[in-house]
This record gives C-alpha cells, sequence and structure tokens, in this order.
DNA sequence: CGGTTACATGAAACCGGTTACAGCGAGATG
DNA sequence: CATCTCGCTGTAACCGGTTTCATGTAACCG
C-alpha cells in the first residue's frame, strides 16, 4: 500500500506537501499540486484513515443508534429503511460513513447498555443519529453533554449539541380528522399510540384539537390506546366495536394498527368504508396492498434520514444545536375513506 | 482523553505491559494485569481503536455493501431489514461492526462505482458483505482477489477469499408446487422472477422439477416472466388469465407479486383459493395481512445475516473460504391455497 | 538597495497504540 | 556454583498521516 511517504518521494516533495495537497489544495503551488494528483491517481495512493483519525481525531463517521432488541421500537421503525437510505445518501454526499450501533445484543456482561457509548468513543465519532429507543437514554445524554452531536428521531431531546427530527404529527392528525369530517362522519373514534411515546401523544391531541375545532362531542370511550402493532390495533378495534354507540369512522394512528382494525371490522361482519371509514398515519407499503387500500397520513419518510443528517453534520461543523425539525405530513386518500356509494 | 502511556504511568508499568493486558492477557503477571484493569475502570480508559487499526491493520470492521439505487433491487431486498439485524447481532458477538457502504448514491465523478471500494481500504475494512446489487461487481472481484474476504447473498461468486448465502429455492419453489398438487391443484402456473437473478431462474428450476416428477404436463403458456415487484406480478397474472386455458393455481416467486397476483385475481371478478390458488415465496410481512393470507415459502431472514456473518469473519481469521451457504426453506400455510369448501 | 511581505515548502514532533527484541531475576539443573 | 530456562517486563521503533514552526525565495516598496 502506497503511503504518503512514498509519494511524496516519487514526487521530489514532502509529505506535508502531499498532505497539504489533499487537505489544503489551495495553499500549495498549482504544478506542485498537479504534480502530486497524478501520480497519486498513477500509483492509486489512498489516505489511510485510521492513521488521519488519530492526527487529527476527527473520522468523519457517524454512528447510527438503534435498538435491536425485538420488544423495542427502533428495528421496527415504520420505516427503518427509508430513513436509513436517506441518511445514509445524505451522509455519503458530505463525506460522512455510518457506522451500526445497537442498544443492546452486546455480549458484554455488566455495562451492556453503555456499550455504543464506548463505541463512539473508541473510533472517535463525529456525531450519533438515534432511532427512537424509547427513552432519552442517559448514556446518550451524556455523550451529547460531553460534545458529541446527537440527533435524535421522533423524541425530543435537548443540550446544546443535541436535537431531533420528527413529523408534524399533531397536524397530520388534524388532517385525518377533518378528512373524515368533510366525507360525512361525525362519530369519529380514535385509536392511539401508547401514552408515553411522542408521536402517540401528539397525534391524540391533534385528534382532539380538531375535533373540538369541529364542534364534534368528545367522547371517553371513542379514544382507546393502542401499541402501534398489528395485535394491538385488532383488540382496540375491537373494543370500539363493543361500545354502545358504534363510530362511522376511526382514526388510527399507525397503518399497523390500522390493518390489525381493519381485519376486527371484517371478523365483525362490517365493511370498510361502507360501515366504518378508517385513516391511518404512516403510510408504510401495506397501506397500498391492503384492500381496500388504506387512507393515510404520510410522513416524509427520506425526509428524515436527510434532515438528521444535515442536522448532525451542522454541529459538527462547529454549529450549536438548530432548533428540532419538525417534517410536513400529507394525507393520501385511498378506499378506505371513499364516501359510502 | 486517558491514554496507554498515562494509564501505563499511573500502574508504573510500562505502555507495552498496559497493551498485552488488552491484546494477550494470559502473558503477563495476574497480580499486574488486575492492577492494569482495576485502575482503566477507574479512569474510563479505553483504547483509541485509530491507533489500533493503523499498528495493526485490523480494524475489527467490515462494510455492507448495497445498492442504494432505487431501481435496484439490492436496498429493497424483500428482507434487508431482517438481514442486517441479524448480520449487525453476530457481527457484535464477534467483536466486529459494521460500516455501511453503498454502490451508487456517490457524488464524485467518474469512477463513482469504485467509491465503495475505496473506502474498503482506506478504512482497512476486514472484510464485506455484499447485499445483491445485480451482478457480481468487477470491483468486488478485484476487491476479494485483493485479499479482502467477501460475502454475497443471494449472488454466487468465486474466489478463494469470497462465498455466498442464499435459500433453498429449487426445494421451496418444489414445496410450493407439491403442496398444490396435494390440495387438489393440477393446472399449476408460475409467475418467475427475472431470468437473470439468482432466485429467479432457481425458483423456476424447482417448479419445472416438480412439475414433471408428479407428471403433470409442461406448458409453456403457464410460464410468465414477473420483475419480483407488485405491478409485475399484476401484469403477469392478467396474462395468465387471458389465457385459453385458467390455471387453477400459481406459484408465485416473490410476495410481492403474489400481492398484484392477488388483485388482479380480485379485478377479474376471481376468488383465492376458490377459483386460483396461491402460493407465494419470502414470506414478507404483508403476506400475513392481506387478505385471505398468502401461502407463502418462507426464508430463514435472520439466518442470512447470522451465516453470512459467520462466514466473513471465519475467512477474515485465515480460513478459505467456507462453501456456499443454502438455507432451507418452509412452507407456510395460509388463506390463499385452502381448499375450496 | 535594504527591508518587508507573501508564498511555498521542509523538518520534525506528534497522534496512541503494537510488537520485536533485549534484559532481568528467580528457580531449576548439572 | 555456574548456567540454563522461564516468566515477566521495558525500550524503542513503527504504523501513516497532520501540523507547527522555521526557512528560503521572489516580489514589492520607499
Amino acid at each position: 500500500m502506497a503511503t504518503i511517504r512514498e509519494l511524496a518521494r516519487l514526487c521530489g516533495v514532502s509529505p506535508a506537501t502531499v498532505s497539504r495537497v489533499f487537505n489544503n489544495p489551495e495553499v500549495v503551488n498549482a504544478k506542485t499540486r498537479e504534480q502530486v494528483l497524478r501520480t497519486a491517481r498513477q500509483i492509486g495512493y489512498l489516505p489511510n484513515e485510521s492513521a488521519r483519525t488519530l492526527a487529527t481525531k476527527k473520522s468523519f463517521m457517524v454512528g447510527l443508534v438503534w435498538d435491536t432488541d425485538h420488544r423495542r421500537p427502533g428495528w421496527r421503525h415504520p420505516f427503518f429503511q427509508e430513513i436509513l437510505i436517506g441518511l445514509k445518501t445524505a451522509l455519503s454526499g458530505r463525506e460522512y460513513h455510518l457506522l451500526m450501533l445497537a442498544t443492546s445484543g452486546d455480549t458484554s456482561g455488566e455495562r451492556t447498555e453503555d456499550a455504543y457509548v464506548r463505541a463512539v468513543r473508541r473510533h472517535n465519532l463525529d456525531g450519533v443519529v438515534m432511532i427512537d429507543s424509547g427513552t432519552w437514554d442517559p448514556s446518550l445524554r451524556r455523550l451529547s453533554e460531553s460534545g458529541v452531536p446527537c440527533v435524535s428521531l421522533d423524541r425530543p431531546v435537548e443540550g446544546s449539541r443535541a436535537t431531533y427530527v420528527t413529523s408534524d404529527n399533531a397536524g397530520g392528525a388534524r388532517l385525518a380528522v377533518r378528512h373524515l369530517h368533510e366525507r360525512g362522519r361525525r362519530a369519529i373514534a380514535t385509536i392511539t399510540g401508547p401514552a408515553h411515546t411522542r408521536p402517540g401523544a401528539e397525534r391524540l391531541r391533534g385528534y382532539q384539537d380538531e375535533m373540538s375545532r369541529l364542534g364534534l362531542p368528545h367522547r371517553p370511550e371513542f379514544v382507546v390506546e393502542g401499541d402501534f402493532y398489528l395485535s394491538g390495533g385488532h383488540a382496540a378495534m375491537r373494543r370500539l366495536l363493543e361500545a354502545d354507540e358504534r363510530p362511522d369512522a376511526v382514526f388510527v394512528a399507525g397503518d399497523e394498527m390500522a390493518v390489525g382494525a381493519l381485519r376486527a371490522i371484517g371478523e365483525a361482519g362490517l365493511k370498510v368504508p361502507e360501515d366504518i371509514a378508517l385513516v391511518g398515519f404512516d403510510d408504510i407499503e401495506v397501506a397500498a396492498l391492503v384492500p381496500p387500500g388504506l387512507t393515510t397520513v404520510a410522513q416524509d419518510k427520506a425526509g428524515f434520514g436527510t434532515a438528521a443528517a444535515e442536522a448532525v453534520v451542522s454541529m459538527i461543523n462547529g454549529a450549536d444545536a438548530p432548533p428540532p425539525r419538525i417534517l410536513p405530513t400529507t394525507l393520501v386518500v385511498r378506499g378506505s375513506s371513499t364516501p359510502p356509494l
């Protein structure tokens, strides 16, 4: 493997000059620069990132922390994949790499929870992006306080080196309710996410806000808490159907739950949208596939990754934590909310 | 940040000894070792991986190469996420980290295709896992020939430092056909994947083998090529329905296509499974969600990641490339293939 | 023409580990 | 008692970059 000294020797210059060619091109004489670049290409010189990191303490890598515990939401975030690709693409464009870090699944005994924090320090990671792992983890807090830029997805965080990206959950929920209202529905129920999650709480708030704005009565029996998963949606819908008065529409705060609800409605011998209209949230792939097509509030999936990348890089470059980024949501209308003929 | 010399000074030993405590514990006196470990814990010493990599040329990182081009299959591999989690978990357990590398989406001009190869060299990556990116990429070949262990998923590769992991595609296809036969179907058609992909070709072969084994006639009009995507499955199914004789069952070589087929059947006013039974392949999430539930050939999703991790690590440790790993497939029976009442 | 300034470069220390080699003391051996 | 062996440890070079500081040269100025 060609080293910088070798390249320098071939060009008859010092290693320092070669280094400058790559990091500070403008300070070196144009002629020398060209020659160095040409020779570098010829011999296939590539700077060794470890050496560079060792010297500069910048690794040009950011960690993606996500939760590999199957019981927790991280790895099955509704569009993990889209976030990942958005993040990766945006980071690549800024010359950063992405290192995968997990908050569980590590073997080590006692302080396993901190494994990813140790990785950040050992590898000189320049920043961290975290996919909602349940809590604003104390280790992460310490990390951020120690100056490592942190961006969290869907979970508020604080600190001068930390910010977060999330969707306009409340706005999206309002959109959904308004849409159902416009389609003539009045008895609008909701299946919420867990109250302790940010998106869960926000979507409920949006639902409530819009209901009052429209002058629709608030009925406690029309608000049932789900868990963001299929089975939870199914169970919640059954509870709604057992109530004295049946809703003619349900805003379900997550598409996966909505599919569960769809099934429960079918099992009860009712039809969507004729008997009950449904609007979900997320716009996951299934939404378009499951008959009759699920009307849903779409999140800007790629935007998550892009926004996170922007935020983390700007902090890496010395900026203060930018304000939280709230991504707009849009309504995608499909069969589950068409007016009954 | 604590360095090894600092720790050494505190313990009254040389840096070499400290280094040995971490890399070769058995050669250092038990008493000294304990003291070093204790002190290390106290001051929160963590070895600097860049320095270590620089000195040893081993980074304990492997690259995951995948295709971020939306038009190509890599990033939407039917269970990218499960592979990723399996891989990550298995690698973590072996003290390796995972660096994300993309084959497109990079900005640089001319030789953009090689961006990930350069990353491998710059970062001293110990190995590479590649999610089917269409072709057995010449850059990857060179990489493998230069001694970097490579594991490919769903695509055969060759070389003493390269191997691959795939499902028993042919076996799974046979399973599907046999199942349909057992359920009394005789006019069994198939919608295949693209012929140039390995899984596409293998599944077709399995279908053909089992058809002849069962003594069922081979009818060319019962074999239609799809593209693994929803729309392709939809179109292929329509062509099957337009044929003179209608099949009473279809083996669809991918669940996403199967969902498209399901839809096409519904649009034609026919019913699954009454008129046509369907068996898919992959067992993606939707398969369980879409009514009436899609019978499908399940792949061992987590197994992909685990097997890849095992293979790459064993090669990193000096072993020759292990033989290709063929993961078993199993049939998951759901509503789409129940016998007509 | 002497003195300043700007520009381009080189020498050498440094980043934080690893490791080949040498050395030392204690116990074993002849 | 001299020597050998073994177990343990230290010295110092090395990995491949970056960066501070000094230096040399040419241009510029009064």
